[in-house]
DNA sequence: CCATTAATGAACGCCGAGTCCATATAAGCA
DNA sequence: TGCTTATATGGACTCGGCGTTCATTAATGG
C-alpha cells in the first residue's frame, strides 16, 4: 500500500520503507550527504539529526558506525574533498617546501575547506574519538610526509643535520594553523613563502 | 519573613530570594564559579545552566551579560589566571625569546590552562562572539607584546631589517598552538628553546 | 523458497539553549 | 525618612538535539 516509487533526482535520496539495507549504499549516501551538509553550512549546523535527515537513513545507523559526530564530520569531510596525499620532491628543497606551504595556505583561505578543517580542529579539543581520528588520519600522515622529505633533504646536505625535522612542520604548517585558527594576520602566499625564507636562512643580524 | 541570614562558607554562594541585587557582587560570583568550573572541569561541563546553578544566579542574567557561553568562559578564565601581561626585554633577544616561549611551553603543558585554552580556541571556531573576544583581548595583546619587543631587537640591529616580525611571532608561538592543538608531538621546553635556535640561524646547510 | 539474521525507523526521556513575565528589591526623589 | 519608580531577577516554558530502546522488515544463505 506505501505507493513510494519515486525516481531520486540528484543528492536527495528517497525515504526507503524500514528493514535492512545493503550497507555500502547507505554509507554512501551518509557520507555524501555529510559531506555535502559539513561544506555547505558548517560545523556548527552539522548535526547528528540533520545528517539523518539529509541522508534519508535513521539516526540509529549513524550512532551505529561513527562514535561521535565529529569523527562522521571527518569522514564526510574527506569523502568530499578527496585529499591527494603528496609531496614531491624535485630534489630543490626550498622550492619545494615553498610549493607545498603556498598550496595549503591556498587550500586553507581559498576555498572551503579551511573553515570546515578550523571547525573539525575546535571540535576535537572536546571531542576525543574526533582528535584520535584527526591525529591519526589527517595531521599525522601529513605531518609524516613532509617529515621524510626534509630528512632526505638533509641526507642531501641540503639542511642542517642537527634541525629536528619534527620541529620545522611545526614552524611552518603550524605558523599556517596559527593564523587559521586565531586569526589576528592575513592568510596569504606571501606569508607562506616568507615562513620558508625565514627558516632557510635565518633572521639574526 | 524570609530568615536567611546565612553567613557564606567559602565558594558556594547561599541562595538569595528574588529581586535586585548589586551587579558587582553578582558579577563577581558569577566569574568566580564559571573560573573554577572552567579549570575544574573543562569546556564540555561549562554549560550555561552549570554555571548559573554554581553561581547561584538565574539562567537570564547570565545572557543579559554575556552573549555567549565562550565569552562567559573566557571571562572566567581571565579572572580566574589573573594573567601576567609583560615580555622583559634584557637587550639579548635570544634570551628574552627562549624565555618566553620556554615560559608559554610551560603553561600550556604543565598547568591546566594549556586544556582550557585549546578548549577556548576550540570553542572560538563555531562561536563568532568568542572568537573576536578571543583576538582583541587575548592573542592580540599577546602578538603585539612580541612584535613589538622584535621590532626593537630590528632597530638595534640584532635581527634581519627585512623579517617580518610579525610571521616571527607564527613561527615561534604558533608553533606552540600547533602540538597544543594537534598533539602528534609532544610539547617540551627544549621544543621551545629550538624553535628560537631554528629561527635564528636558519636551518640551510 | 523459506528461515534466520541483523539493520532499520520511529518513539521516548533527558538535558541544555534561549525567552517571557510576574515579582522583589535597589535606587531615585520628595 | 518614606514612598515611587525602574530594573535585575528567578522560575517556568518552548524548542531542538542527543542517545537509546524495541518491534519491524528486508537481505542473506541454505
Amino acid at each position: 500500500m506505501t505507493a513510494e516509487r519515486e525516481a531520486r533526482p540528484t543528492g536527495a535520496p528517497v525515504r526507503r520503507g524500514r528493514g535492512r539495507r545493503p550497507a555500502d549504499e547507505v554509507r554512501a549516501e551518509v557520507l555524501a550527504a555529510a559531506g555535502a551538509l559539513l561544506l555547505r553550512e558548517g560545523m556548527a549546523a552539522f548535526t547528528i539529526e540533520r545528517v539523518a535527515q539529509e541522508a534519508a537513513v535513521s539516526k540509529t545507523t549513524l550512532y551505529k558506525w561513527w562514535p561521535s559526530r565529529g569523527t562522521l564530520a571527518l569522514d564526510g569531510y574527506f569523502h568530499a574533498v578527496e585529499s591527494t596525499l603528496a609531496f614531491p620532491d624535485t630534489g630543490d628543497i626550498r622550492a619545494d617546501l615553498t610549493a607545498q606551504v603556498r598550496a595549503f595556505v591556498r587550500l586553507l583561505a581559498g576555498t572551503s575547506a579551511g573553515r570546515v578543517i578550523a571547525e573539525l580542529i575546535g571540535q576535537a579539543q572536546t571531542d576525543p574519538a574526533l582528535s584520535a581520528a584527526l591525529l591519526e588520519r589527517y595531521s599525522g600522515p601529513r605531518r609524516d610526509l613532509a617529515v621524510a622529505r626534509l630528512r632526505r633533504a638533509q641526507e642531501q646536505g641540503r639542511l642542517r643535520a642537527d634541525a629536528d625535522p619534527r620541529i620545522l612542520v611545526d614552524q611552518l604548517w603550524g605558523a599556517c594553523y596559527h593564523r587559521l585558527l586565531l586569526p589576528n594576520e592575513p592568510l596569504t602566499e606571501e606569508f607562506a613563502a616568507r615562513l620558508v625564507d625565514n627558516l632557510l636562512r635565518g633572521v639574526a643580524a
